[in-house]
DNA sequence: CAGTGGTCTAGACCACGTG
DNA sequence: ACGTGGTCTAGACCACTGC
């Protein structure tokens, strides 16, 4: 009873879905070279060309990054990436903001119907907590805390203390790789906890930050709420 | 004295580049079909393949717009762009939000130091600056004020009526793109003027957004700055 | 030097929209 | 039926990297 509908994608679509499921399944891990064009190419019994778009379309995801005369690898959070990827501060003169953690916090609960609803969790599933401050010219400018779904991420507990970087610990610990972010933007005043961690009075205007991030099969991962008191930074949005 | 340096961009660049410049100086006009590939090819004397892939990059920019079995068509201003595009701003349900105007006013004067630094301005420019409220749901959610360059808009003041859709006059009247916007996010509390518009109290917490729109050729042509009090709605950036 | 990605060609055929 | 963009091939050559 298979409906046997004839498979009518373009072939560089079906081989880049192919490569795609390497990379999300683990068969290609990160920092790995791939195979090149002319043996993608053979493999799939397509031309070189339709093999290069398949590649290109990986590359343009951000899922490989390809090195003229050096070859094609998987993608792989680099220092510069933790820092800045995914981080919209800047400063007055246009430069990026990078900020150090101080006060990580790490604890286990039940998830709020909040939580559920950011991570898709279903009824009594237990979540982590990871809150921080972020420091920027010796002053806390955010306050933020990170809710992992603790059946993704199992025995988190023990790294602890090397949390600093969280994207990274994500894909080389439990191969899983963060390829998007939504990001909700509004302004609240700072609330009692808030105003003491961030050194203000209280109801002073915060923008606050509701982070989604989400995976390679794009599925929500990590829900950060950020209240951020930004003196002389801002939150930078570029729209095409 | 010419430096006499080859030229070694790629074809498909030179050509890309060409065809740029065809939009940019108006010799194509929006909405205007284009010259099929194997035409553009022709005139170039490059292959259909090359040429696709400078028509690519075209559409890629947002400057036309394919439809394959129609033909490809100078990028336009259409009624729902002009309402979403650029426009940032969702409910909770995830709907995009839409407003529609109030209280416009347009009034002429000479340009600020932060005015001037944001259109890259000399001492002495004049400024045209046009403000507004915006409404959804029947509440004024956003107060903001458009400041352009009057050099570049003469005569704006006579359309003062049609003013709605602002882009859209800008590419139809003044054959001036927008193709990006970049946007700075902060919270601030409500000053008197911002109090009274929108109906809260002095200093509750507002996201400001510093908008500053460019043209084709990457030159500032308008900045905008806007306080929202967002009921319901929230700001939405996207990263990859 | 060999090996990789990047460009380019000439030609074929397919998929879609319109008359 | 025709004209358009979209896919695909087979092969050539260029540009860059690292040994």
């Amino acid at each position: 009873m298979s409906p046997r509908k004839a498979d009518t994608r373009p072939l560089y679509v079906k081989v880049h879905a192919a490569l795609v499921e390497r990379i999300r399944s683990g068969q290609w891990k990160a920092g790995q070279l791939i195979p090149n064009e002319f043996e993608i190419a053979a493999e799939f019994k397509v031309s070189q060309g339709t093999a290069r778009k398949a590649i290109g379309a990986l590359a343009a995801a951000n899922l490989v990054v390809r090195h003229q005369g050096r070859g094609t690898y998987v993608y792989e959070h680099t220092p510069d990436d933790i820092v800045f990827r995914f981080i919209n501060f800047f400063d007055a003169s246009g430069a990026r903001a990078a900020f150090t953690n101080r006060n990580a916090k790490l604890t286990a609960g039940k998830a709020t119907a909040a939580e559920r609803h950011a991570l898709g969790l279903s009824k009594g599933a237990r979540v982590l907590r990871f809150a921080r401050q972020r420091i920027a010219n010796r002053k806390v400018l955010v306050i933020e805390t990170a809710v992992l779904a603790k059946v993704v991420f199992p025995n988190l507990g023990d790294l602890a203390d090397t949390l600093d970087t969280l994207y990274d610990v994500f894909q080389k610990t439990y191969g899983i790789l963060v390829t998007r972010t939504e990001e909700r933007l509004t302004a609240v005043g700072a609330d009692a906890r808030a105003a003491a961690e961030l050194g203000v009075a209280v109801g002073t205007p915060l923008l606050r930050i509701e982070r989604t991030a989400f995976t390679i099969d794009d599925r929500p991962v990590e829900w950060r709420v950020s209240h951020c008191h930004l003196k002389g930074v801002h939150y930078l949005a570029r729209t095409r």
